[in-house]
DNA sequence: TTCTCGCCGTAC
DNA sequence: GACGTACGGCGAGAAT
């Protein structure tokens, strides 16, 4: 085996490291992305490649002779960042202190450099040269003894290589760049002509000389922009063409000259220290350590281990076998298929990277197979972040996940709901230190990265400060939980949801998307004759859809009254201002009427089918257990719990809900549920009494409040005395009540004051409350449910209004939320009990959804509000009203 | 081109 | 400004 050299192109690494990598900072506040990322690159390709000798090369700074040449010369580029400039000195020092020599020559490139060196080493020496760069220029260097590495992407470029990628020889690089030009160095080439034509044109003449001698016989635009370029070819020749010939003084004499010296430790770890890089730091301290480079120990005595091989894959099962509890943490992609499993044990980090196993080694399902004895054992205690998530990904690779004893999201829900769903900003509040966040680490929006484009070293580092700190945060919360049984009561209530929701959600719910497909159609024509007519009212066309467009035309172009503006000073066209000028004005009417038909059209029935899943074929949302704030769930992609019920036109969608064959749905609500627990919290004899005789709660709050007999009430009087009753449920003031029931103030005030004389008990509570939250900053559900809300110091007096409405809110559907949830745990262990296949689909607050097989009707008709109706024992009833039928409509 | 925000409307 | 909790479509202007 011959001698062998590496040479890096600093330079074209640098800016990499800069750009691509998030920003780094350390706790000096000094940038240092470049630097950990330049280091870890050579790390990388140390222990990848032992070369007999090596140089890392850098631009200088200062011009060129490229630039005499032409004066336009990269003039594209920006200058250096500061951000970066700060980070230069301490690579150079990294770099020296890993005995590496550095070159950078004054009046030339990088490139250039590494092309005489190249050069040199090749010929000279007969050495093996492999260039590590992310630059495609340097393909005219390579030849038999020469070969690019781009470490980004693990591309290898020998001469096979670069006829695969640019369709020329090696010989051929420079020619082709003439032609197409090279936008980095902002080197133009001839116009029109890309890597298509240019290889065209290069296999047919051989070379551009021969090009520019037979220009006459090319016809057409191409043969005309080569005629126009030709005076520029000499040029971009000389500056397309790297140098090989340099001269290299001072800095390489002798061939000893590019040895690799020793490594200095101490300045290494000084180094490191200033920046933070702890994981690198203990690196040099265990240095001889088991696997070599791949078993590593960060800064909080972890070691890190990438199961990348046989013997270390049957480490981990040996530790998984002698463990109690392990920390998991795994990574899934958007159609949630496994990529990654990081386990913590025994202050070990394990991290499998499935996306990437090395053929000979194991398979993904093998390799999973041999972790099952261990995953699906429930007496192996787990602790997790985001049960849910990490069933659905084990259930794709048919793992029964068993034995997760702490999900530390849901922890930090149930002792604070306003956390929610950010593992970094628990870091931050709880362990004191900023972690690489997810979107650091991948990315967002269009740069959002796969995992396999993230370097190994980052994502080990990554996955590993998650494992860590998710075992650090569970041993905190559970401390906080055991000092209050009833929290920890509702930590295991959300335990046991998460396990629930996943079955619903991979469950799913059937859709008739030829029903969606019809009503689509249909709103389609009927928004097409509002459009035209509200055209032809308002004398001219724009987009009904713009609150801005609408607002002028209404009220600018046509003249309508202004009733009401927006938070931002703008006349508000919302439903309340449209349905008062729809009275007098028919183009108000229209409007209502294309807005209602257009959300139906655009939100669900255009929306619902395109979601359905095309393996399952049916529709499976996402809820959410820690979105909102009073304990609810939420639902999303698609939200399930908004879909239209009020208006005839929107129940329609809920026909399109349906069962399988041989199935019906059954829907069982909790019938005025807030009311009934606003009932039992206030202990309110009147409001009790309304339901202990199962009275209508609304006629007979309108016969308080209006003082005659129940018998009496009117359409009109009961539906004032209902919309007191939800106003109650949420705070409202005489205000909102006014203009709810479009009164006038002083009657909303009067109505109000009525209602509390008549339910003294929910006035009184409602001032409990205020105070339980002013002195403590919660309140809580009948549960032990905790609510807190943001604190009210310097708050403005609207502010602090609407903390204090939503403190009497929260109490009251958190309680109801407590009480499904529990409802949802006691059917389920029921139908698992009783081993029956009909199943859970949907919840919607205070309505649970089952797909029921038509056998199985009887029972669950006759056990399903039993069931619900049990949960707890309130001083008010709890009702439930069940329908059943082949749609979501016909069971409401 | 993508991102963010405001407006509006659906549910309970 | 005036009724609590959510999600999401659309438009418009900002950022890239």
């Amino acid at each position: 085996m011959s001698e062998s050299l590496l040479l890096v192109d600093g330079s074209s690494y640098l800016y990499r490291a800069f750009y691509a990598l998030p920003e780094l900072k350390n706790s000096k506040g000094d940038h240092t992305g470049a630097i950990y990322g330049i280091v870890s690159m050579l790390r990388k390709l140390l222990s990848k490649y032992e070369t007999n000798y090596f140089a890392c090369i850098f631009d200088a700074p200062g011009k060129n002779f490229r630039h005499d040449i032409c004066s336009t010369y990269k003039s594209n580029r920006p200058l250096m960042p500061q951000d970066l400039i700060s980070q230069i000195d301490k690579i150079y020092q990294i770099i020296e202190s890993l005995g590496l020599p550095i070159i950078s020559i004054q009046g030339v490139e990088a490139d250039d450099v590494i092309g005489t060196i190249s050069d040199l080493f090749s010929k000279k020496y007969d050495c093996q040269v492999i260039i590590a760069t992310g630059d495609k220029d340097l393909a005219q260097l390579v030849n038999k003894k020469v070969k690019l590495i781009n470490t980004m992407n693990e591309e290898i470029l020998d001469e096979s290589g670069v006829l695969k990628k640019f369709g020329v020889e090696p010989s051929l690089i420079v020619d082709y760049l003439m032609l197409v030009g090279d936008s980095i160095d902002n080197i133009p080439g001839v116009a029109k002509i890309g890597p298509k034509t240019a290889l065209k044109l290069l296999l047919e003449f051989g070379s551009v000389e021969n090009i520019i001698a037979s220009v006459d016989k090319i016809t057409g635009v191409v043969g005309k922009n080569i005629r126009d370029f030709i005076p520029n070819f000499i040029t971009t020749r000389k500056l397309l063409t790297i140098k090989c010939d340099c001269n290299l003084y001072p800095y390489f004499e002798k061939i000893d000259d590019l040895k690799r010296k020793p490594v200095d430790n101490k300045s290494l770890k000084d180094l490191y220290e200033s920046l933070d890089f702890f994981s690198w730091l203990s690196d040099l301290e265990y240095k001889d350590n088991i696997s070599g480079s791949s078993l590593k120990n960060t800064g909080v005595e972890l070691k890190k281990c990438i199961v990348d091989s046989e013997n270390n894959l049957s480490l981990l099962i040996e530790e998984l076998h002698k463990s109690k509890i392990v920390t998991i943490d795994l990574y899934g992609s958007n159609n949630s298929l496994l990529q990654t499993i990081c386990f913590l044990v025994n202050s070990v980090v394990y991290y499998i990277p499935l996306y990437n196993l090395e053929s000979g080694y194991i398979t993904k399902e093998n390799l999973i197979s041999r972790l099952k004895f261990f995953l699906e054992d429930p007496n192996k205690y787990k602790v997790t972040y985001d049960l849910k998530k990490t069933l659905h990904l084990l259930s794709k690779e048919k793992i029964n996940l068993e034995g997760v004893i702490d999900d530390v999201m849901l922890a930090a829900y149930v002792l604070d709901s306003r956390n929610n769903d950010n593992l970094y900003k628990l870091i931050d509040s709880f362990l004191n230190y900023k972690s690489i966040t997810y979107d650091e680490v991948f990315g967002k929006g269009v740069k959002l990265k796969l995992i396999e484009e993230i370097p190994i070293e980052i994502a080990v580092d990554f996955f590993s400060q998650r494992v860590s700190s998710i075992s650090q945060l569970c041993s905190l919360f559970n401390k906080k939980l055991s000092q209050d049984s009833k929290l920890k009561e509702i930590y295991d209530i959300e335990k046991k949801i998460a396990i629930i929701l996943q079955i619903m959600e991979s469950h799913g719910v059937k859709i008739d998307h030829l029903n969606l497909q019809n009503q689509s159609n249909f709103l389609e024509k009927k928004i097409l004759s509002l459009e035209n007519e509200i055209y032809s009212l308002s004398g001219c066309k724009f987009n009904i859809n713009s609150p801005k467009q609408l607002g002028e035309v209404l009220f600018q172009f046509v003249g309508l009254p202004i009733i009401s503006k927006t938070s931002a000073g703008s006349p508000s066209t919302d439903e309340g201002v449209l349905n008062k000028l729809s009275k007098d004005f028919r183009i108000a009417r229209l409007v209502l009427d294309y807005r209602a038909l257009t959300k139906l059209k655009s939100t669900y029935t255009d929306k619902l089918p395109r979601m359905i899943n095309r393996e399952t074929g049916r529709l499976h949302t996402t809820y959410s257990q820690v979105s909102v704030i009073t304990g609810r769930l939420s639902s999303s992609n698609p939200n399930l719990q908004n879909i239209p019920v009020r208006t005839e036109e929107g129940k329609l969608i809920r026909k399109a809900f349906i069962a399988e064959n041989n199935n019906v749905l059954i829907s069982a609500d909790y019938s005025q549920i807030e009311l009934r627990v606003m009932a039992h919290v206030s202990k309110d004899y009147n409001l009790q009494l309304a339901f202990q005789e199962g009275k209508d709660v609304h006629v007979f709050t309108a016969s308080e409040i209006f003082g005659i007999s129940v018998d009496d009430i009117s359409e009109e009087q009961r539906r004032i005395a209902k919309t007191i009753n939800f106003g109650l449920i949420y705070g409202m003031s005489a205000f909102g009540l006014a203009s709810n029931l479009n009164i006038d103030r002083v009657s909303a005030q009067n109505y109000i004051n009525r209602y509390f004389d008549r339910y003294p008990g929910v006035l009184n509570y409602i001032n409990l409350i205020k105070e339980k939250y002013n002195d403590l900053g919660y309140v809580e559900t009948v549960f032990g449910r905790r609510l807190y809300f943001s604190s009210l110091s310097n708050k403005s007096f609207n502010n602090r209004q609407a903390t204090d409405r939503a403190a009497i809110n929260a109490p009251i559907q958190g309680t109801a939320a407590d009480l499904i949830k529990k409802a949802m745990i006691s059917v389920q262990d029921w139908i698992v009990h009783e081993n029956l296949t009909s199943k859970l689909v949907m919840q919607v607050h205070d309505e649970l959804i089952l797909e029921v097989v038509n056998s199985e009707l009887l029972i669950i008709k006759e056990m399903l509000p039993n069931l619900m109706c049990s949960v707890a024992e309130f001083n008010v009833p709890l009702i439930v009203d069940l329908g059943f039928g082949y749609n979501w409509s016909e069971a409401h």
